[in-house]
RNA sequence: GCGCCCGUAGCUCAGUUGGAUAGAGUGCUACCCUCCGAAGGUAGAAGUCGCACGUUCGAAUCGUGUCGGGCGCGCCA
């Protein structure tokens, strides 16, 4: 383990502070990267921290700590600073050491065993199957998926998990969609609902339907609208009217049903598969895979949202109002009760999402991470509440929030509304900006922060986007690599003693620092911070790259040079594919 | 009205669980290829970390209040 610097420095501390402070021994020590490098490589507040345990001047303390501190070959000089840090400046070789450590452990550089192989459980997107992904999930996605194999890499056991809505009135409403589209296709003239789905590709499904069973679900006009409320007009938008438009959409459901009996099971199957099928292969190109689709109507039909509700109600957390089931969610922290089973009879979706929780906890993950918009923070107590309801450990539940992010395209915002048909699809922002601009630009905030994307900003194929410039950084190593023409096996008995220059030290650094970059980013869910790094990272490569040549005559040190241009290669490496971005040798 | 999130350089944003003189990109100014890829680099200007108290050796970070922005408060999903 001689390239662990950081855990040495560690134990020698805990070996001093043991002398020093006897009855404080468990005083975390804390060690970081100084910002400025005239604070050496490592700093530690240990003397600071215990001031007030001991009674004694920081400084003082410091200086005891010191003269306690074993002797070790990895310090060059350890020194009192400031109001009592000590920093350490490493020797030189003891700097230069990861870069053997990178290539020898190539892909693999940087894994942790922080997971401990514990399972964990990553949901996200899972937007309702009603239509093309838009920008918003594809920031979820993006999280999801980076985060996942964040904590992949980390040491965690990760399943990537979907959950498919298709089980409410939503997907009703996307089936009638069709539907009313294929009768309209069919010279069937039935008003087409403001509040039914708009988008081409409804007319596409209903076409696809036509094609494949001809006039088999065409029915009459008057038979469809027969006892149905009717529309407003079409300006008005005060509540009544938006009232009536509801009653007037679900009474046209109900028609369908009626009408078509078992074959309305085909329209709503058709619709379902169609958008479910179109949103996997947009996320699939987008590099988002999951491993599980877990189907709401599943819980249904195997009758755990009704399981559930008994079991609730066998705890006591269940009682009676008005006809409806309400859960006594205010006794778990909720601002108010809920009702997972209506009036009439209909369970809630807040039903069905306790039982998908159960299912969850069911299926012995040690963590839960639901990755939510922003929208639904509101929707936490209460499902966490049911968790806890459950007598389930509510500590493994955790809910990352993905904030809304804005497009601008020519400086203007870009709508979002799926209903008006206006939106940008996920697929088109994938088709001008690129797949790895696209992941980067989303990876490049903090989740839980607004995105302003600008779309003109990622489309630019020349400075001012970030990505080119990790990648640029990636593809000039290859260059370089392919010139100097030797076995990449034999960088590792370069004597890397010979980078000695303040930049190659820096860089080893930075290399070092990775390890910690994935335990921090995994520990707080946050692969934005893998964004930053190798933007840092690759920085340092090209300051480094217009100083110094690496393709000297001197062999001993070109070999050098080059072992750490292939280990900064490597890092990239390893941080863009956690990010899902492509890392080309040319561009 | 109540709850959650956010206010850091002109703009977009980081900030290592409370550390040292608050950073990066972009934009602006002036430079650097006869040389491994200029999609690059070097240097400079740019700040009351929204505001006010408080906690302590020490606050952008923690607490309270306040102003400003976003979101949520359904027998919808």
């Amino acid at each position: 383990m001689a390239h662990d610097v950081k855990s040495q420095l560690t134990a020698l501390l805990q070996q001093a502070l043991a002398s020093v402070a006897p009855t404080a021994t468990d005083t975390p020590i804390h060690l970081e990267r100084p910002r400025d490098p005239t604070h050496g490589d490592f700093a530690t507040n240990l003397a600071m921290q215990l001031a007030k345990a001991l009674k004694k001047n920081p400084r003082e303390i410091a200086s005891q700590l010191l003269a306690e501190l074993p002797v070790s070959l990895l310090v060059a000089r350890a020194e009192i600073a400031g109001a009592g840090f000590i920093n350490f400046t490493l020797d030189p070789r003891a700097k230069v050491d990861v870069v053997g450590a990178v290539l020898v452990d190539g892909g693999n550089f940087g894994r942790s065993q922080l997971g401990a192989g514990h399972k964990v459980q990553v949901e996200f997107v899972s937007a309702n199957p009603t239509g093309p992904l838009h920008v918003g999930h594809g920031r979820g996605a993006a999280y999801g998926a980076s985060l996942s194999s964040l904590l992949a890499f980390a040491g965690w056991d990760v399943t990537r998990e979907y959950y498919v809505n298709d089980a409410g009135r939503q997907m009703d409403i996307l089936g009638l969609s069709t539907w009313l589209r294929y009768l309209d296709q069919h010279g069937v003239s039935v008003p087409f609902p403001p509040n039914a789905y708009q988008g081409g590709y409804v007319r596409d499904m209903a076409q696809q339907m036509t094609v494949a069973h001809a006039a088999k679900y065409v029915r009459a006009a008057e038979a469809v609208l027969a006892g149905t409320p009717g529309l407003p007009e079409a300006d008005r938008a005060d509540d009544e009217a938006k009232q009536q438009r509801e009653l007037h959409l679900d009474a046209l459901i109900a028609r369908a049903k009626e009408l078509l009996g078992p074959d309305w099971d085909y329209v709503h199957q058709h619709a379902l598969n169609e958008q479910l099928a179109d949103c996997r292969d947009d996320l699939e190109q987008f590099g988002v895979h999951f491993d599980v689709w877990f189907s709401e109507k599943a819980l249904y039909d195997t009758g755990l949202v009704a399981r559930c509700v008994v079991l609730l109600e066998e705890k006591g957390h269940i009682y009676l109002q008005n006809g409806a089931k309400w859960f006594r969610s205010t006794a778990f922290g909720d601002e108010k009760d809920r009702v997972v089973q209506r009036e009439n009879g209909l369970y809630t979706y807040f039903a069905s999402d306790i039982a998908y929780h159960l299912n969850k906890f069911e299926r012995g993950f040690d963590k839960v991470i639901n990755i939510w918009g922003a929208d639904h923070h509101g929707y936490i107590p209460r499902v966490s509440g049911a968790v806890k309801a459950l007598d389930l450990d509510a500590g493994k539940l955790q809910v990352a929030l993905v904030q809304f992010a804005v497009l601008y395209r020519n400086g203007q915002k870009a709508s979002m509304s799926t209903r008006s048909g206006e939106f940008v699809t996920l697929r088109e922002l994938r088709g001008e900006v690129g797949n790895d601009a696209c992941r980067f630009f989303y990876a490049l905030r903090k989740s839980d922060q607004h995105l302003d994307f600008d779309l003109d900003l990622a489309k630019s194929q020349t400075n001012e986007n970030p990505v080119y410039y990790i990648q640029y950084a990636h593809a000039r190593i290859c260059s370089v690599l392919a010139q100097w023409g030797g076995d990449l096996a034999t960088l590792a008995d370069a004597d890397l003693a010979l980078l000695s220059n303040p930049r190659e030290l820096a860089i080893a650094n930075k290399l070092a620092e990775f390890r910690d970059v994935i335990e921090n980013a995994a520990r707080d869910l946050a692969p934005h911070l893998i964004a930053f790094y190798l933007k840092d990272l690759a920085g340092e490569f090209h300051g480094w790259y217009n100083a110094e040549r690496m393709l000297v005559d001197d062999a001993a040190l070109r070999d050098a040079r080059v072992a750490l241009a292939a280990a900064v290669r490597q890092v990239i490496r390893n941080g863009l594919a956690i990010l899902g971005v492509s890392c080309p040798e040319s561009m």
